[in-house]
DNA sequence: AGTGGACAACTGGTCTGATAAGTTGACCAC
DNA sequence: GTGGTCAACTTATCAGACCAGTTGTCCACT
């Protein structure tokens, strides 16, 4: 392996700009539910841009719920509370200036809270002892690794994505996968706020052992146990900072 | 009114039916995640429309996690089950021949499941004496039209909907809308197979109460029994085809 | 007063054909 | 075996045109 490590070279589209544009801005309010856009080639002409890099932007807000085209009129926002998916969560979890927003922070992790359980008990209900050993591996890891952080965060998630995969449940997983990219985006925060839960092979290992033995109550609480530790632990750390008025 | 009732007339745009056909492939199999895309000018003269159609489907496809596009080289299939999210339970809902994917709605039921009763709970704790006037007066029109399961169906949505939108959860609000779409899908028939649950309005008004006193507790015991009578009524509907070998 | 035709001025939908720029593999000089 | 060069791909972007649906206005007719 080479001695430096090398981040890819950003290379945005210019229609992948244009839909962060105006998605920001529908996202943050600057652009209101009803509103109409820019016809296509006003908003061509003022970004300096192809009526074709717009259309494509248009036809992914288009996908995300976010307007409404129609020929022979212009599009409208339409609001994302009630159109939207659960793909627009990554771009809800950060503010205009790159603060984290808080209740989309506690609104994932009461989310994760609800599924996990379940996904645990799916996993123990069809897993079995192949599944078992792939999981026993991945703590042998982690146990390994105690004192790098985030190779523990990238093990746990792991964890999680085989009993997901495992559970036989594809709405869990799609659901898991719109999660795991809004995990992505916030990775380095999360890396320390939620420690306490890395450390928790206890119940980690719980799960593993009701996963080999089928035992879906037990896996089920011993999910629940594990993921309270760390909305518990970000619970405290966004009303420390909330506390003191601070920036997040 | 009118007397008669008219459906709106079909207008797929171009670039609507190509990603409707790609997505189609990749979902059921017939283009395998890895295998690569034709080249665009190919596409277009295979489907006969202009490259600028073939673009905007190929962006929708991209943004749902169904291919990566790359310069320089072919679109490649991903694997929607690592890569995909929630949005596309819809399409995977039913099987290229048009029946109903069976595994999949048992996956969609256990979600259900698991947010129902954390929605419910999250709505009495924020809901208030404001929200529990709306929810029984969803209720009122429930008992009124009791002999029409299609109203009573529309009404029991309304009322998760009204939860959901009080309960001030970003995350189960964007999954609940996933989850309606996918819904809206297959409206006619939960119409017959959830019955039982459409009735049982007694549950209902136990949120309803509890959301009035501010008690999760009860709020989410209700949710929990409300929602696995449907589940289970599907399950044994499910079980039933299956068992003797039927189309679902 | 109300209906519906004709029309202008928008809008998005589609098409053609061109150029720029990144990827890949083959070949070759060193 | 390393790296340069080149041809043959690919996607990315562009300009400019025409088709088609929507809306509002005016007006003739009833």
């Amino acid at each position: 392996m080479s001695r430096y490590t090398f981040s890819a070279v950003r290379k945005a589209s210019l229609s992948d700009a244009v839909y962060r544009q105006i998605a920001h801005k529908i996202l943050h309010g600057e652009l209101a539910a009803g509103a109409p856009l820019p016809a296509e080639r006003e908003l061509s002409a003022a970004l300096g841009v192809n009526r074709g890099a717009v259309r494509e932007a248009i036809k992914r807000l288009q996908q995300a719920g976010l307007v409404a085209v129609r020929q022979g009129g212009n599009s409208v926002v339409l609001d994302y509370l009630n159109e939207g998916g659960l793909e627009l969560l990554p771009n809800l979890l950060v503010h205009a200036d790159g603060r984290l927003n808080a209740p989309v922070v506690r609104s994932i992790m009461a989310m994760r809270s609800a599924l996990a359980p379940d996904i645990a008990a799916a996993a123990a209900k069809r897993g079995g002892a192949r599944l078992a050993d792939e999981l026993d591996a991945i703590l042998a890891h982690m146990r390994e690794r105690a004192d790098e952080l985030s190779a523990l965060q990238a093990l746990a998630l792991e964890f999680w994505k085989k009993l997901v995969e495992h559970g036989g449940n594809i709405a869990f997983r799609l659901a898991f996968n719109s999660m795991t990219k809004t995990y992505r985006a916030v990775w380095d925060t999360l890396t320390v706020a939620l420690e306490a839960e890395f450390r928790d092979t206890e119940n980690l290992s719980a799960i593993a052992r009701a996963v080999r033995g089928g035992d879906e109550p037990a896996a089920r609480s011993a999910g629940r146990r594990h993921v309270e530790i760390g909305r518990l632990a970000l619970e405290r750390a966004l009303d420390a900072v909330e506390a003191q008025g601070g920036r997040v």
